[in-house]
DNA sequence: GTAGACATGTAACCAGTTACATGATTTC
DNA sequence: GAAATCATGTAACTGGTTACATGTCTAC
């Protein structure tokens, strides 16, 4: 999870981890807070596995556009880095870059079809990388998680209903609301799905 | 989390292992998929701990009224379970109680003002039982989650107006998505403290 | 007598966490 | 030169998971 996360950023922009991490906490929900602890050990594995790279020869443009502030002295840290020999910048910062291998591994992960481990998170994860899928895996993504929703409404509602009288009414409150959410989420997947389905028709009539 | 669960079924009845999971996957939506890898260690640590224990004396009247199907032969194995020795009746179940320490680490649990652990699940769960909680930690409860609630969504809103540009179609759908889901947990939550005050008020009127 | 549900338990693993340690850079 | 922030990393732990092993009871 946390690793498609970050191979999905990089693929997008080169960053290092601090950096990595705010963006993270702030444009994704589901991973908003990971920590250090277990950011810097997942960058490591990757390094490890080959899907990424420290980018060592010297800031890139994309590297360079990270200064942390937008002071001029950004400007003399990047020659510093320049001579900087093992991975780390001037500042001790290690900017990754994600391998061809990294790419493969991120479609790998994001296309997964392992229904069991669509939790809620991984999910949001995936829906918010889809771009990246084929129109027919978005469309098998978005088909999955409505079925697993309208499980999960079913078993919620049987609950409801057998706990009417056997529940008080905060145990019950909560049942309701988590119904009323589910429901929320089906409509909101169904809309998705919908705009989908017409993408792709209006695709088949102009080739 | 697990082990509040357990103990705040147990506090209703006896039961035994097997049949827990059974009502923590069809009645409380955030326990609703823990295994039995995670359920039987936790019973142990609990015993260990003395917050609960096994019936011994064979069946009490909570725990004849568990069983399986609603067959004759349930006499019959209440029988043999008078009998049976080690914790286990004929059938290999085990039937636990909550003990007065339990009942006091349940209190504890229940009331923990860790406001770091309260994630979604864990508030859940503890508003499902806060009828065990006096009015005000019950109030405590709402407004701390309301307080994060109102901080996530400031947070998401941030993100949403920062992406506008930066995200492609997707992951702002999703961030969307997620800002309106906390928009309505948060009216939620305002609705339960809303309930909370008037009854307290009426508490107050009527002594 | 066998299929299927009931029932408990263990071992190996997993994806994260917290707390701690270290040090560079910037800003005042 | 002190404080704040940036930046990386490790160790011990947590709260679960899956897969496996084992056995009982019921219904047909």
């Amino acid at each position: 999870m946390l690793e498609l996360a970050i191979l999905g950023l990089l693929k997008e922009q080169e960053l290092h981890g601090y950096e990595l991490k705010k963006r993270l906490s702030d444009t994704f929900g589901p991973m908003s807070r990971v920590s250090f602890g277990s950011l810097y050990p997942a960058l490591r594995r990757l390094e490890k596995a080959g899907a990424v790279e420290v980018t060592e020869a010297g800031p890139s443009a994309a590297a360079v556009s990270i200064p942390t502030t937008g002071s001029l002295s950004g400007e003399r840290a990047a020659y510093r880095a320049r001579r900087a020999g093992g991975g780390h910048d001037s500042r001790g910062r290690k900017v990754y870059r994600i391998t061809p291998e990294g790419q493969a591994l991120f479609e790998k992960l994001l296309a997964a079809e392992d229904a069991s481990a669509e939790d809620d998170r991984s999910f949001q994860l995936r829906l918010a990388f889809a771009r990246h899928l084929a129109a027919d895996q978005r469309l098998g993504l978005l088909e999955r998680r409505r079925a697993q929703l309208i499980e999960r409404l079913a078993r919620a509602r049987t609950a409801v209903r057998a706990g009417r009288e056997r529940l008080d009414s905060y145990a019950r409150a909560v049942a309701e609301h988590s119904t009323e959410a589910t429901e929320h989420d089906i409509s909101w997947i169904e809309r998705l799905i919908e705009v989908e389905r017409s993408d792709q028709l209006e695709r088949e009539l102009k080739p």
